[in-house]
DNA sequence: CGCGATGTTGAGATGCCTCAAATTCTGTGG
DNA sequence: CCACAGAATTTGAGGCATCTCAACATCGCG
């Protein structure tokens, strides 16, 4: 998502000013102090963009599968965010010059406004979760992140519960037991490390209007 | 902020696009489902950027004060967000027709840097909030809200309990308690709709890297 | 086979919301 | 100028969702 609207040979283009890098899983592809270097798109494999603290709390931002970016921002400012990048698996990501990013996109009005647009969904997305966790309980915020990722990846989703977690803002407890709950109810399966949507219709009972992610 | 590195004849340029219209106390002046038309610029007074859920939970994203826009994404895509602005004070906004100010900042790569740094500032701010819903407790959050509003407006905030409610995340009776808990340690002095910041200091002792408001 | 990561479940502590009632302040209209 | 309505503040009591800590089971990989 990005780069509706743009015909194939200013693709072309952009992908002729990168490279690729390998990152194995678990590799950092850019941590909270780095200042910007490069536009990164995922060609391969998961990313995934998060915000750690020091009292050890990891929230997930994005997960970047191919041909998603990483770092709209970063390019355009060149400075550091609060926001650590990581491979959830062996990924193959583009890498853009910065410079060469930021003068294709000023060149590009289409592609401006595709990032504004993503961007305008990321802060929507960010203030809808702050206001879920004043006013739904870790079950629904569950849901509604099982929903986002049912649409988005379809019924098997590959995370731990402790990667859900990270997702819905809660702890791998809460999120365990409520995961076992939904079992209960028929609405999904698990295994170790995976899960799968049984009935994504229910999922929408207890959620309308998905996030972000 | 967000005009840093232009010169007062790019300003002006801006300045001639725009007319200004004037909103009272409480007045709307925009809200989540209208489309954008035109990018607004703080003239004077004071306005609040939020999103407000179904069932009523207020959240404020933003405190636009003279001179700070309010709506940086919606010119680009045209298409209404999750937030609605209402001013707080009598107020005077400056308005520029969308496509004006869209193609103002193409033709200045400068401001488009300046947005970008904004957006990546909100962004990580919200984030951050989010991750302090999760581990910090009402006090450590009104506390960090203070410092930021004492940075933005100094030390006379005036305020009410339930807009600094709206700013933490919390509830307008969590808030006076708070409130009344730092009156008592004497940082600060509060009367009806108004706070006064004593000791700045010890906020800070408290809390440090401020939000973006 | 063992070790680390993941899943599971229980019990306890607690911070915060909710609801409620009473008080004080403000500004508005009679 | 006073009365009154609405808003803001205060304080209390109770409930509860969720975090925390802890122990244990299970899985998969080297």
């Amino acid at each position: 998502m990005g780069f509706e609207g743009l015909d194939a040979g200013q693709i072309e283009a952009l992908a002729e000013m990168s490279f690729y890098a390998r990152f194995a899983k678990g590799a950092p592809v850019f941590l909270q102090e780095d200042p910007c270097q490069y536009f990164y798109l995922v060609a391969r494999g998961l990313v995934k963009v998060f915000i750690s603290s020091s009292s050890g709390i990891c929230l997930t931002y994005l997960l970047a599968k191919r041909g998603e970016p990483i770092n709209l921002i970063g390019p355009f400012t060149g400075s550091p965010r609060i926001l650590s990048a990581q491979a959830m698996q062996e990924s193959i990501i583009a890498c853009v010059p910065r410079d060469d990013f930021v003068a294709f996109a000023i060149a590009n009005p289409i592609l401006l406004a595709n990032i504004m647009t993503i961007l305008g969904k990321a802060i929507d997305s960010a203030n809808s979760r702050i206001v879920d966790m004043m006013e739904k309980r870790v079950e629904q915020r569950l849901v509604r992140v099982l929903t986002t990722l049912f649409e988005k990846f379809g019924a098997e989703i590959r995370l731990t519960s402790g990667e859900l977690a990270e997702l819905a803002g809660t702890t791998t407890e809460s999120t365990l037991r409520t995961m076992a709950r939904l079992r209960g109810l028929g609405i999904v399966e698990s295994k170790r490390g995976q899960v799968k949507i049984l009935l994504p219709a229910s999922l929408k009972d207890l959620d309308q209007d998905p996030l972000w992610v």
